[in-house]
DNA sequence: TATTGTTATACTCTATAACTATA
DNA sequence: TATAGTTATAGAGTATAACAATA
């Protein structure tokens, strides 16, 4: 029986005979191991739908605060306002946003989603639960609550 | 009082006023949002040795494990045979790390630290350290503990 | 035939800086 | 002067595919 594509390399948490020493006790060693394998699910649940996480994040934002402008949007996601042009556009390029001009101010662009937009996102919303639950599945309710807590904690500030 | 240089953008975990709507459900947006944060404070105290996060990793795996193979570190890395080649090159460009002649196989090389490589791991270690227990100062020792338990049990893996 | 490492190439994501048009 | 967005450009980081040497 042959193998039609190769096997997709998936990432080995611990890789066996591997001293991975200080790393083990680093939370932010764990932090990066667990999303290295997250994204690998968050990948094959919405590739297909052509929707990547930042993807994600932007339509929840730009739809649950319709008008918001790209400056915002930029600050939300944590990226520059260059990058936001790019993500926007790949956004329009799908058909899945539009930009209407301020009244007020003629320098910025004010985010909406579109019909096709709404649509898409009402599914990807659906596969994100599933994906969220499927990484979630070895944890009770009250653990993913408080995995969620203790993640919102961490950071450098006082 | 003219300011020196722009201010440093900080990334803003909740942005005010802006609805998250499903994503502050979600443990991968938490993450997401975690690592952002942790990745900020990584560089300002690595960068200086031009130590990045997968350099650190690449560099205590091959401390503990001298001897290792390419291969193997990209299996520990989570990267292809490519991307191992661009990062070994990149450490023993600051002369941190030989490669070594395999005795069995003219195919493989030994990796190993150079005396170079262990001062320098020394330092980052030190760095690392007090990076992962200022992200981690507001949990104590034991939500610490279970952060890292918890995370460790994530992924879609029955 | 399969494996190890290398090279060529390309794509994504991000940033900085210079630019425009507005305010 | 300051701000919103754009463009140009560059640097990481990653991947795939084809290749050489060796097993």
């Amino acid at each position: 029986m042959a193998r039609i594509s190769p096997a997709p390399q998936r990432f080995e948490r611990r890789v066996p005979g591997i001293d991975y020493a200080v790393l083990d006790g680093l939370v932010g060693y764990a932090l990066r191991r667990a999303q290295i394998a997250i994204y690998e699910d968050f990948e094959s649940a919405l590739g297909p739908l052509a929707v990547t996480p930042q993807r994600f994040s932007a339509l929840v934002v730009i739809a649950g605060n319709p008008g918001i402008t790209q400056g915002t949007l930029g600050r939300v996601l944590g990226i520059a306002r260059s990058g936001v042009v790019l993500v926007v556009h790949g956004l329009q390029e799908q058909g899945w946003v539009t930009r209407e001009a301020h009244g007020q101010d003629a320098r910025t662009w004010l985010l909406k989603l579109t019909p096709e937009g709404s649509v898409l996102l009402t599914a990807a919303r659906r596969r994100v639960r599933a994906h969220d639950a499927r990484i979630g599945r070895r944890l009770s309710p009250a653990e993913r609550a408080q995995l969620i807590a203790l993640l919102d904690r961490l950071g450098p500030d006082a």
